[in-house]
DNA sequence: CATCCGACAGGAG
DNA sequence: CTCCTGTCGGATG
């Protein structure tokens, strides 16, 4: 149950009669505890509580319905109660049907209220459904109401109205709904001269069959169009005269109003009788624009991003900066003046704003330091300066673009009420002066000069897209020219193997042909070029959050070198950490936050999260885009290794269906003699296969041993489904194998030995899955393979020296080490070895293999667990270390920094004179 | 033809 | 569910 789900039920819950018995078992079940659970504790073996009326759940919570009266005595009772500790019980509830409360026993914090309202206070109880992930979703119990109502209306009015459904006509669906919940909000905020006006005028003059709701709603709507002065020839009736006029392009363009079934009527009068006033913007936005998407509508909320990540971006960015000069101030009335000034100047622009959040969280801090300083001045009711129209945005949806204004829009009157108080915020509210400043529109085809006009530079232009299809949207000119601009966001992420075929144009397009491998650009790094150019042309500066592949592997020479040539640097970034998503059951995605600029003459901030979840800050003259301290050196993959190692080369794809691969316990199934096993069975080991010791098997048929391979039923069966599954794939290359469907793709094996190097592998280990398999071996495209080389290669990839170079220049599987032959074992600077070193090193993997060797059974998983590397084997790596580094430079590298530093060094000495591409020539100077 | 990546995916605890 | 850690095959140049 997600937690949409869980405020339904619990809603519906006590709509119901109280039932002092029931109870109990109610409110489990409304929190997703299945009915066996719920039967279970309803024997008496099962429920362990010790108090009168009392259901205790294990490890959870302990439930006590009492008579009338007695709720403060029942919870004093829970809370004494030797089985609420013995039982490890989270919550504690007392209830008679008339007032509720509980307590939270972790945390101490309580709940009282009146029985009918505890469903307002449901996140409280959402760790009972394993929903402990995002605190502040916890805390918006109000906005998962909202969001789950609202999202029930829409698909009403939609089944109610199928024209409106369409294309065409859905701007105008989402133009109600935003109305809608202006209305909403302005009736419990007092914008409206009134308690819930709004819904109490359609609950009262439109009838219950529903057949004129959609007259009322026009006529209101129609009335806030209307200014006052025109109210007379406008024949208003005389209940709707009574609204005020609103206007500011949310009741302006079509006003018209779908058709209202009964049920819709009301839900409608249902989402009226929620307190709106509860309503945080920032949350309420990025749950709410789930609704109107099809695709996302069965997953609310899934791409809530929290607040503590939006402020990752935008502290670093400028916030922090605004803090500092607020301290800087003091009380000095002339530099907060001067403070104040600035920040009404400032534009922040997030040219993927979805339903707003950052430009929201971004108005809701500059108007937290505005209150403080007009308090420092003694002007606390003064009027804010931070225009909401210099809170700029661009989103391709319709619906988050409509309701990332309304956002700003509460958010600007929340300020005020907060800071100026209910009468001065009111006196100011009506009519909203303001047009649509958030775009709709692809950010990637849009100028974003024109869109956000730089200030003093006489740039103008129309806004339209690259492709010329002009956009509907009035210019608005930014209030107090020549301020600042911020360029923010979480733009989408996709995957090279994701995008369409439009999104690979945009993304190829904006590189205007600079790049030849475009084609495996994130979708994401579109907005680091635009945002490049625009920082190019304007000098500001901008913070995106990405996925952190874009400052990894191969993506790194071919993104970061343009955003350098736009004469951009990394001024700060967060090394990658995991993105929270409501979607319990979910991967979440790893990001990092990169901020980008002209150089500036203050240090460079690298932020990188600890294991106990806190922050540090490492500080250094630059950032390179691995997101490392250091100079910027970029490298690129290549097909021959630099130094004088042994030829290393990628495993064989099956592309097989799984049908020439067999677990070990299938091998006997196939009936083969012991003659025919040792010609068509051989090992074949991926990265896992090789780290935990899982070994499979796969059918190897050459092809002078077809024939008698084919007369085997069990083995032609296999080859048969091959084919068919290499036929039906969309890949061409697979089709062409189809010919061969007895084959892997590749038949490599060593005559002699092989050594092996783990495809991915788990970032805890201090050294690379590395070893030597036989002659009867092969490997998947999950493992890298150097046939038949010599021995002291594999003291070479075991080193602490290869394992820094792998983790910082090779792509990552989210945090993971991906190993690539390309990138880290063909670019992996080493000096020349003399046969002595050859020889000692041979060595070191001869001892390292000798000491796994005598923890026989142990995987390699088990072998190098970070706690549980036996001292032996350490010792072998430590010798190894030692011969190698002796090799580089004489003695121990002190740690990674030194390493890196040092091999960095040596390789941009061992590729000058190797014919580098122009690009990355540039980009090594940098 | 070789290989990089996944707003991931699947199993273990 | 949460933590841990690497499959598999398409898309690309």
């Amino acid at each position: 149950m997600n937690a949409v789900e869980i405020e339904e039920a619990v809603s519906e819950l006590v709509d119901q009669p109280f039932d002092t018995a029931e109870f109990p078992f109610a409110f489990l079940a409304a929190f997703g505890n299945k009915e066996t659970t719920i039967k279970r504790l309803r024997t008496a073996s099962a429920n362990a509580s010790d108090v009168t009326g009392g259901v205790l759940q294990k490890s959870n919570i302990h439930i006590a319905t009492c008579s009338e009266g007695m709720v403060g005595e029942t919870l004093i009772a829970l809370r004494n109660s030797p089985k609420t500790t013995s039982n490890k019980v989270k919550f504690i509830l007392a209830t008679d049907g008339l007032s509720f409360e509980a307590e939270d026993l972790t945390s101490g914090e309580t709940v009282a209220c009146a029985y009918a309202k505890f469903p307002e206070h449901f996140g409280f109880f959402l760790p009972l459904a394993g929903i402990t992930t995002v605190k502040q979703i916890r805390e918006s119990s109000f906005d998962i109401r909202a969001t789950g109502r609202l999202n029930k209306l829409y698909v009403e009015l939609l089944k109610d109205n199928p024209d409106w459904a369409t294309a065409a006509r859905r701007p105008d669906m989402n133009h109600f709904m935003a109305r809608l919940i202006f209305c909403f909000f302005a009736e419990d905020t007092d914008i409206f001269n009134g308690e819930g006006l709004f819904t109490a005028t359609i609950d009262q003059m439109s009838d219950r069959e529903s057949s004129n709701t959609r007259y009322v709603i026009s006529t209101l709507f129609r009335a806030m169009n209307t200014r006052i002065e025109d109210r007379a020839k406008a024949e208003l009736p005389r209940w709707a005269n009574g609204f005020p006029y609103v206007n500011g392009g949310l009741f302006s363009g079509s006003t018209e109003v779908p058709k209202f079934s009964k049920i819709a009527r009301s839900y409608l009068l249902h989402i009226g009788g929620l307190n709106w006033k509860m309503i945080n913007p920032d949350i309420f936005g990025s749950m709410i624009q789930a609704v109107a998407d099809d695709d996302e509508r069965g997953a609310l909320g899934m791409h809530y991003t929290s607040v503590p990540n939006i402020l990752k971006v935008l502290n670093p960015l400028f916030l922090d900066d605004l803090r500092d000069r607020l301290e800087e101030a003091g009380t000095n009335p002339r530099m907060l003046l001067n403070l104040r000034r600035r920040m009404s100047r400032i534009r922040v622009f997030d040219p993927a704003c979805g339903s707003g959040n950052f430009l929201v969280i971004a108005y809701k801090q500059m108007r937290e330091i505005e209150a403080e300083i007009n308090k420092r001045r003694g002007e606390s009711d003064r009027r804010t300066e931070i225009p909401l129209t210099n809170f700029r945005g661009i989103e391709l949806r319709d619906f988050p673009a409509e309701i990332a204004r309304l956002a700003l829009i509460i958010a600007e009157y929340q300020c005020d009420v907060l800071y100026r108080g209910q009468k001065e915020a009111l006196a100011e509210f009506l009519p909203l002066d303001a047009e649509n400043w958030i775009v709709s529109g692809n950010a990637l085809r849009l100028d974003w000069l024109s869109i956000c006009p730089p200030a003093g530079t006489g740039i103008k232009l129309h806004a339209e897209d690259l492709f010329h299809t002009p956009l509907d949207q009035p210019q608005i000119d930014f209030e107090n020219e020549g301020g600042e601009t911020y360029i923010c966001g979480n733009p989408p992420y996709l995957g090279f193997t994701w995008q369409s075929r439009e999104q690979k144009a945009e993304i190829r397009e904006l590189l205007g042909g600079r790049s030849s491998a475009s084609g495996f650009l994130d979708y994401v790094a579109g907005w680091f070029v635009k945002a490049a150019e625009y920082i190019d042309r304007t000098g500001s500066v901008a913070a995106f959050v990405a996925t952190n592949s874009i400052c990894q592997g191969q993506s790194v020479p071919l993104l970061w070198p343009h955003v350098f040539e736009a004469g951009c640097q990394i001024l700060f970034a967060y090394t990658s950490f995991k993105w929270s998503n409501l979607a319990s059951n979910k991967a979440g995605v790893t990001v990092a936050v990169i901020g980008i600029g002209r150089p500036t003459s203050s240090p460079r901030k690298l932020f990188e999260h600890d294991d106990t979840g806190g922050v540090v800050v490492r500080m250094g003259a630059s950032i390179t885009p691995y997101l490392t301290l250091g100079q910027s050196i970029i490298i690129e993959k290549r097909n021959a290794p630099i130094s004088d190692l042994s030829v290393m080369e990628f495993g064989n794809k099956p592309t097989d269906g799984g049908h020439l691969l067999l677990r070990p316990d299938e091998v006997p199934l196939l009936g083969l003699s012991q003659k025919e096993e040792a010609t068509f069975i051989r090992r074949i080991y991926g990265s896992d296969d090789f780290i935990n010791g899982g070994g499979r098997c796969c059918v190897w048929i050459e092809d002078t041993h077809l024939g008698e391979a084919l007369a085997i039923d069990t083995i032609r069966e296999r080859v048969d489904a091959v084919r068919r599954v290499r036929l039906s794939s969309p890949d061409k290359g697979a089709n062409a194998l189809a010919k061969r469907a007895h084959q892997l793709k590749l038949m490599r094996i060593g005559t002699r030995h092989a050594i092996v190097v783990a495809g991915v592998s788990s970032e805890h280990r201090s050294f690379l899955p590395v070893g030597l398999v036989d002659n009867r071996t092969t490997l998947t495209n999950l493992a890298f393979a150097l046939y038949d080389a010599p021995l002291w290669n594999m003291a070479l990839i075991a080193s602490s020296l290869h394992i820094s170079w792998i983790a910082t220049v090779c792509g990552k599987l989210e945090t993971r080490y991906r190993y690539s032959n390309t990138l880290g074992w063909n670019t992996f600077p080493v000096p020349p070895l003399t046969e002595k070193n050859k020889a000692d090193l041979t060595r070191c993997a001869e001892d390292i293999l000798l000491a796994r060797e005598a923890h026989f059974p142990a995987t390699i998983a088990d072998l190098y667990d970070p706690d549980a590397m036996p001292a032996d084997l350490r010792a072998a790596h430590e010798r190894n270390d030692e011969v190698l580094e002796r090799i580089y430079i004489g003695r121990r590298f002190r740690n990674d920094t030194e390493r890196l530093e040092k091999l960095f060094e040596l390789y941009t000495k061992m590729t000058a004179n190797l014919g580098k591409s122009p690009k990355a020539r540039r980009a090594a100077t940098i």
